[in-house]
DNA sequence: CTTTATCTGTCCAATGTTAGACAGACAAAA
DNA sequence: TTTTGTCTGTCTAACATTGGACAGATAAAG
């Protein structure tokens, strides 16, 4: 682990050097955690997919985004946060690792080899962050929506079962992109016009590579 | 430190513990690094204050935050990354302490302190950056200028020289906020009529703390 | 079967935003 | 002094977006 050479995070290390915890189960649209609870344990997606959802104070809400296999969440707590800030809710039916705050530090501080992947994972998990605000910075409603389906995609093929897109409607799409349902809606028909995307005859959606085209 | 009480980032703790690295002062306006850059060396804010700029594919820049004394930028090289994904220029005179990629890496791999202090700056930064993101997310360009002013106004109060708002000019608010020069003036006019904001004799800006009526 | 709930497709008026331009104020440089 | 550069204030037409509504399709629940 000395190596000169860039390392980047490898998705799924985690699991054997994390300190034992409680593996839950949840149910596709069941809440994991609520904005506001308080915040005592780091969570670990062993599978699945989970979207983190945010209401804000004028009732709102939005998806800060979509978490998958080997990704933290609420692993704010961490750093001494005392309530979660978003909600967690399982987008397909999802595994995940639920380990006692406590504990996550002791491991952390004891075991360098925990500590520098866990700082891999936060310096990549940032890198992500970072993306989304740089598309919200640069990017018109029809580009970010273009890019959220892009990378729901890219979920889609990590998970074997195809169930992903199925489960995001309209409305998420659009609190995802940061617009309004009509909005999305004019978008997704323009892309299906354009043979960008497709719906398929069991309500399923399709994503070509030809939709990065929208993105310039 | 295996207390079990929610710890927070204490900023400024770095120094000591950090590698011996290069100290490089930098005037108001100087790139310390441009995107792009081979990217060979985390930086940490000794004093002063640093923005990071981006250019996007189409040529228009924006902003991705303002950085303060015991931050670190240009950390993603530990992360694997080749390159700088942002340009980092001096806002005022700034002290900055230039480590080696591989030293930062050995220091956190051989200091659990370091380790565990680096795992809190990181959660407090992503904590930041998606404050960021869920303003873009569900505020008016209104309501983002007025939260990008009085965060202004918490670096004017850390530096003893009122100057960083005197440096910070319609175009780069307009590029921290997503927007135009012309929307970002007429923001501030409005902001001025309603006794929110002032122009002083001598060119600077006071914000006052009802700005923050603007984000209700 | 009927009801209920959910999702999509569509429309519209009001509002927000962009991209470009241009003039005036001002200070630093020549 | 003149020039140059930078910044603010202002305007406008084109365009993007919102928020609200409503109807039809479809599937699940009673």
């Amino acid at each position: 682990m000395t190596s000169g050479k860039p390392r980047k995070l490898t998705k799924g290390l985690f699991p054997a050097a994390l300190p034992p915890g409680t593996i839950v189960d949840y149910l596709p649209g069941k809440t994991i955690f609520s904005q506001g609870d308080k915040c005592s344990a780091v969570h670990y997606i062993r599978q699945g997919v989970v979207k983190l959802v945010l209401v804000s104070k004028r009732g709102r809400s939005g998806v800060l985004g979509f978490l998958g296999r080997g990704d933290f969440f609420g692993e704010a707590c961490i750093g001494g946060h005392a309530n979660y800030g978003t909600s967690a809710i399982a987008v397909v039916a999802s595994s995940v690792l639920v380990i006692d705050r406590k504990k996550m530090i002791q491991i952390i501080e004891e075991e360098p080899h925990v500590c520098t992947q866990f700082i891999n994972y936060l310096l990549s998990r940032n890198h992500r962050i970072e993306q989304d605000l740089i598309d919200h910075l640069f990017n018109s409603s029809e580009k970010r929506l273009a890019r959220v389906l892009l990378l729901l995609m890219e979920y889609e093929r990590g998970n074997e079962n195809l169930s992903i897109i199925q489960r995001v409607n309209q409305d998420t799409l659009a609190e995802m992109v940061g617009t309004t349902r009509p909005r999305v809606n004019f978008f997704m028909n323009k892309f299906r016009k354009l043979g960008y995307i497709h719906y398929t005859h069991n309500g399923g959606l399709e994503v070509y590579k030809s939709l990065s085209k929208v993105l310039q």
